[in-house]
DNA sequence: TTGTATGCGTTATCAC
DNA sequence: GTGATAACGCATACAA
């Protein structure tokens, strides 16, 4: 590879020393004005441009930010990805995204590569292996060696670090309390199994809406699909058997699945049965009806997340000092033709 | 930020030489076995890890690629990504991503921060604008700094590099012949403005098969939506006049979007008008009909592309050879139920 | 006003 | 066997 111009090329070249022209560029008042603008036209006649990885090393600091997400294909993490890509540019800094696809092994590994000086902090969202086996030493680490970590929607209580979620419960109430208001009796719910917080908190949030407005709460009302598994045969068991007049489902995947399978059954939408999803993405938008949906507003949350990070990054304080909060992006609802009026 | 373990520190502690430490880490022969076990011993209790800025400043190599792509939500993109980052991750590269948000301007910003030696390669497609304008002085440059490039399914001729492309326009033959084949006579394109490479080969494959199947080519059957508008009233007055009984679409979007218009109007898919998208994501796969579509094996693009860039960079030749590839994803067609039998 | 010396963390060369 | 030194490219405290 040819090498780029460095301060010392540009030294030798204009016989100064390097110091000088370090100085001259940054128009330091210590150099003369004629000095400063030949050292200037020089650079910029040969488009000098100073190694990041030099600067990095000298200042500490790589201005990069590691994103580590369990997955790149699900509409939400795409668009807080986008969110962090977009905020983080803006205050120059480069993200260097890690996809754990759903593995704690690959989170690690991830994880530990980076944290080698690759990056000044991480943004991150729990992969389902590591919720599942509540194993968290390789955080712990992380925040003990004073790397800044922010954890987004997929987080946990068990490591103390900034967050940013949704009102996930809250927007299920929501959800479901809008079901309940059209007058929807046996309101059923999809989602993924348990060890996944969102899902929890979700599903806490059915329960809750359900209770709070005299409706039983019954466990075959409930269908628990795995996380990944591309499935249909115990969805159209689920709507066959559970004769529902509405469901909520923890993302728009399951929502449109089961919407083509109760319109295989004859079912009209909203009419028969009234579905409401999480996550507003192109699937929602264009299924038929379009899915009223949860929206997680995940650009946002990507940007607020990016902030946190980078404000701590940049606090004069350093960023040692231990005041860690949590953001709260409120879910809100949007109404499409899946719903009744 | 509490500072990382450094050989300096070990070579303190054990009282001996940094270059000692340096060495007997890497279990050099020169060392006494003694000191290499006590040195190592003590690396491996306190979790040494050698600084990868350090490393990439004396090496001249960071082990990152630079991932360029005009756009992060539509799907044929982030799968590509998704192959790059596992295969690059098996061979110990990170990736470190920037959209071009499909602005000119962005993608030349993006590529200037990255080429001053944060990355040893670049990966990228083309965004529209530069596309539209056809200027790639930014790339020349990278080209001509010795950087290595791989450009993918957004290419030009008018750069010199290592390109993986599909082949567009046999695909878009194939669709359309499989159309044919199935006795439809007035087949519609529905695509973008026709200064996005991939579209242009799209269309001449469609302007073949019909021409070679006796088929007339006219104007009023080929619809050019805006590439991001979200819009319907044009696709829903394209729909409604054209009198189809076939449509072939340049993405996934556009064909689901246009079928439940027809199906609005009362048409049947595939009985009355059949549909082939571009792009096999989630859209296709959840739609209603489910949506025959060309599949373009993004995923495997983006691996061939990491697998190009990576052996270029570690030619022991040096990156300097001037032998470029262009190699070609032959995409495929997946029927589901929007095509007859 | 300019230049020298030092350090960021690592490796490689060479001297002891 | 071990260690001092230089180098990667840059910035800066300090000396001239």
């Amino acid at each position: 590879m040819k090498r780029n111009l460095t301060l010392k090329d540009i030294a030798r070249e204009l016989d100064v020393s390097i110091s000088t022209v370090s100085k001259a560029l940054k128009d330091s008042e210590e150099i003369s004005a004629e000095t400063r603008k030949k050292v200037q036209a020089f650079a910029n006649l040969y488009n000098y441009r100073p190694n990041n990885i030099a600067l990095s090393l000298k200042n500490r600091r790589t201005h990069s930010i590691g994103v580590v997400i369990p997955d790149i294909v699900h509409h939400f993490f795409t668009t807080v990805f986008w969110g962090i890509e977009q905020y983080a540019n803006e205050r120059g800094y480069n993200v260097i995204v890690c996809v754990s696809d759903e593995s704690f092994n690959r989170e690690v590994i991830n994880m530990e590569t980076l944290a080698n000086g690759s990056i000044d902090g991480f943004i991150m969202a729990l992969s389902a292996e590591t919720q599942l086996k509540q194993e968290f030493k390789h955080l712990h680490e992380i925040v003990a060696q004073g790397i800044p970590l922010v954890l987004f929607d997929r987080i946990t209580d068990k490591v103390v670090c900034d967050k940013v979620i949704n009102n996930d419960r809250g927007a299920a109430y929501m959800a479901v309390k809008r079901l309940i208001d059209a007058g929807r009796k046996k309101i059923g719910l999809v989602t993924t199994e348990r060890f996944l917080n969102v899902s929890e908190e979700r599903e806490e949030g059915y329960y809750q809406a359900l209770r709070d407005h005299g409706l039983p709460v019954r466990e075959e009302l409930v269908l628990r699909l795995p996380y990944r598994y591309d499935e249909e045969t115990l969805s159209a068991a689920y709507i066959a058997a559970a004769d529902l007049d509405a469901v909520l489902c923890v993302n728009e995947i399951f929502a449109v699945r089961c919407m083509r399978l109760a319109q295989e059954r004859g079912l009209r939408i909203p009419g028969d049965i009234a579905f409401i999803g999480f996550t507003d993405g192109l699937l929602s938008r264009l299924s038929n009806p379009a899915l009223s949906v949860v929206a997680q507003h995940g650009e946002q949350m990507g940007a607020i997340a990016a902030r946190m990070l980078i404000d701590k990054l940049e606090d004069p304080q350093g960023p040692g000092t231990d005041d860690y909060r949590t953001e709260v992006v409120r879910a809100s609802l949007i109404e499409r033709d899946s719903t009744p009026n």
